[in-house]
RNA sequence: GGAGGCGUGGUGUAGAGGCCUAACACGCUGCCCUGUCAAGGCAGAGAUCGCGGGUUCGAAUCCCGUCGCUUCCGCCA
């Protein structure tokens, strides 16, 4: 026996004359004494069901009556064509209705704790995921989740048909001692001993190029036992790639030409378009002398300009440095004092000396604060340079150390962004960010380190300088940003003992060390590892995107709060005594732990 | 670990030392209503103002502490 015939969202006037079984839930009720209407609800759509006396027993019309928000029920009735003038264009099904004649109530509910068929109203989040199943039930909701799920499917479909397989890879994985903090499990059978989930399958995937799989992907659950933001869950999912005998630019376009069709294909569901097709290449440099940030949102100019140059020798303090950039906030000459003050503490927090502010009025830039200090030489250089019109507000920083500078506006550019609102939020602003700097030096532990990982492979010009000038060694590494996030990050790996060798002398690692850290990557690279490359687009970051969404909660089913808590489920939870006895784990408070430590 | 924001009937908000016997909208309950689609009308129930302490003649409102949620910094090879 089947519940329905028909779904809520498939009715047209092609169905009039029919009689159909329909089952679902009570989306809304008005009841106008003699006439009842329901909206009937499914995940499909929104069907109105007619209750009319004229056509039903007292008994059915009776029950039609006791109908509240969200019940379950199943309605038989006949397909019929609304009344002249009484179609209802926001409906699919808004030509047509459905006269009742059986009502069977299969379950009722509680009034629900906040409104299922209204979600425009902001919720209070903690109630959201509490009852995180009714959550789901409103229409944006379900819509995020369909939208990750075509998503999902058109990435499986693109890359079939690319010859890539998906292979599994292991969530119990091994503990690996760089990078982010891991989620351990305890070992039953071997006690003392852990398994620890993947931060991302990175060395299984190479290992799979080893095999000879050379076209591998996975939509890969990764965890990471660090502290949450708006867009970093504690377990998130990655479209993990790997590619053997590709450089940059194979991998580089199998991912830019999915994410173009899909945002094309899909335009109609997700409601976005791209800017920039094909998407611009920019070198790590370039990104941040032009925007400050190495994921700029590019939906906007707004660019850094420099004016060290110019500002050579002058008279105004702030400005003797070595570098002096800025950026023009649009129409902005109206912010008050207390307002450029905020900007000013913002900067500072980001790392700027201060923060320069010329208010650009109708005749040129007002003559208060640092406008009545610069010479007028000065001040018409930096309108030239920075291109500022009347109306405009310009922001200054100096600094001896320009990267600190370019940062500091980057923060500051991104910031005014989003309080401009100046990114066109339909649009998706894709870009490549490349030749990244492999290495840069830890002050505090006076070494080296890689930005990347260890196996990521220095670009071949610059290769000289591994051991002579590290600085200036860029990788073989590219990440994918939009609109001011980084949503995919990958590299081409080093394949060659000699390089990898190199690479592990430089960051003071022992082949010694090496082997007992990563002795399973390196023996398997002696077998004849093909060149090989991959990426890692986020599944939640690029959905959130899509969906138009603040969060990765909204795209995740069923998200942790930002105490990696489900207040739902009630997780974290204790465990029995037995459990932990099974696993040889031993509950100590932090005196004891700190205690055992110094013993 | 640190900084900011928020916390008032079921939900979303208003209130900023006495106007509060806490208001409004939605929801909920009951009654009326045969063409609505955010239905409409009438009536009603529902809040120890997150919690604890303090200041004051008087606290939702001010102060201190605490808890919860959230945003950001640190952290995320």
């Amino acid at each position: 026996m089947h519940y329905k015939t028909h779904t809520c969202g498939e009715l047209r006037l092609e169905h009039a004359g029919q009689t159909v079984t329909l089952a679902g839930w009570v989306h809304r009720r008005r009841d106008h004494g003699g006439v009842i209407f329901v909206d009937l609800r499914d995940r499909f759509g929104i069907t109105q069901v007619v209750f009319n006396p004229a056509h039903l027993s007292a008994e059915t019309f009776a029950l039609a009556e006791s109908l509240r928000n969200e019940y379950v029920i199943q309605v038989v009735g006949d397909v019929v064509k609304r009344p002249e003038g009484m179609a209802n264009p926001k409906l699919a099904t808004g030509e047509i209705e459905v006269v009742a004649n059986k009502l069977t109530v299969l379950n009722p509910s509680k009034t629900p704790p906040f409104v299922i068929n209204d979600d425009t109203q902001e919720l209070d989040e903690a109630l959201r995921l509490r009852y995180r199943y009714l959550d789901l039930r409103r229409e944006r909701m379900m819509r995020n989740l369909i939208i990750r799920h075509r998503f999902v499917k058109f990435i499986r479909d693109y890359l079939d048909a690319r010859g890539f397989i998906e292979v599994e890879t292991p969530i119990l994985f091994k503990s690996t001692p760089e990078g982010a903090r891991e989620y351990l499990v305890p070992s039953r059978l071997h006690p003392g001993r852990f398994y620890a989930l993947p931060q991302s399958p990175q060395q299984l995937k190479q290992l799979l190029m080893v095999a000879g799989v050379e076209r591998y992907f996975q939509i890969a659950r990764c965890f990471r036992d660090e502290d949450q933001r708006a867009d970093r869950q504690p377990e998130f999912t990655q479209l993990d790639m790997e590619m053997s005998f590709v450089d940059q630019n194979d991998v580089l376009e199998v991912v830019e030409g999915l994410l173009t069709a899909f945002t094309e294909q899909f335009a109609e569901l997700h409601g976005k378009h791209l800017m920039f097709k094909p998407f611009p290449r920019l070198s790590y440099e370039e990104v941040m002398e032009r925007f400050g940030r190495d994921k700029p949102d590019l939906r906007y100019g707004m660019e850094l300009f420099d004016v060290s140059a110019a500002m050579r020798g002058t008279s105004f303090a702030p400005f003797q440095a070595a570098h002096v950039k800025g950026l023009v906030a649009p129409g902005c000459a109206h912010f008050t004092r207390r307002q450029t003050d905020e900007l000013t503490e913002f900067a500072k927090r980001n790392g700027a000396r201060g923060l320069v502010v010329l208010w650009h009025d109708a005749d040129g830039y007002r003559a208060s604060g640092a406008g009545a200090k610069l010479s007028d030489a000065e001040k018409q250089a930096i309108m030239r340079i920075s291109g500022s019109k009347p109306g405009d507000l310009v922001l200054l920083a100096a600094d001896d150390d320009r990267m600190k500078l370019n940062e500091a506006l980057g923060e500051l550019r991104h910031e005014l962004g989003l309080r401009l609102k100046l990114g066109d939020p339909d649009a998706l602003a894709f870009a490549w960010i490349v030749d990244f700097p492999m290495f840069s030096y830890d002050e505090t532990e006076k070494r080296w380190v890689a930005n990347h990982h260890l196996f990521t492979a220095p670009r071949d010009e610059d290769l000289e300088f591994l051991e002579t000038d590290p600085a200036r060694v860029r990788g073989k590494q590219y990440d994918l940003v939009c609109n001011g996030y980084e949503v995919a990050g990958g590299s081409i790996r080093i394949h060659r003992r000699d390089v990898q060798e190199r690479v592990m002398r430089l960051l003071g690692l022992s082949m010694e060390e090496a082997y007992q850290k990563f002795g399973h990557m390196l023996e398997a690279f002696e077998y004849g590892a093909p060149p090989h490359g991959g990426i890692a687009p986020g599944i939640d970051r690029l959905t959130m995107l899509y969906a138009g969404a603040p969060n990765l909660r909204e795209v995740i089913a069923f998200p942790k709060n930002q105490q990696a808590a489900d207040t739902m489920l009630g997780i974290p939870s204790p465990v029995s005594e037995k459990q932990l006895q099974e696993l040889h784990i031993r509950i100590v408070t932090e005196e004891e732990a700190l205690e055992r430590l110094t013993k």
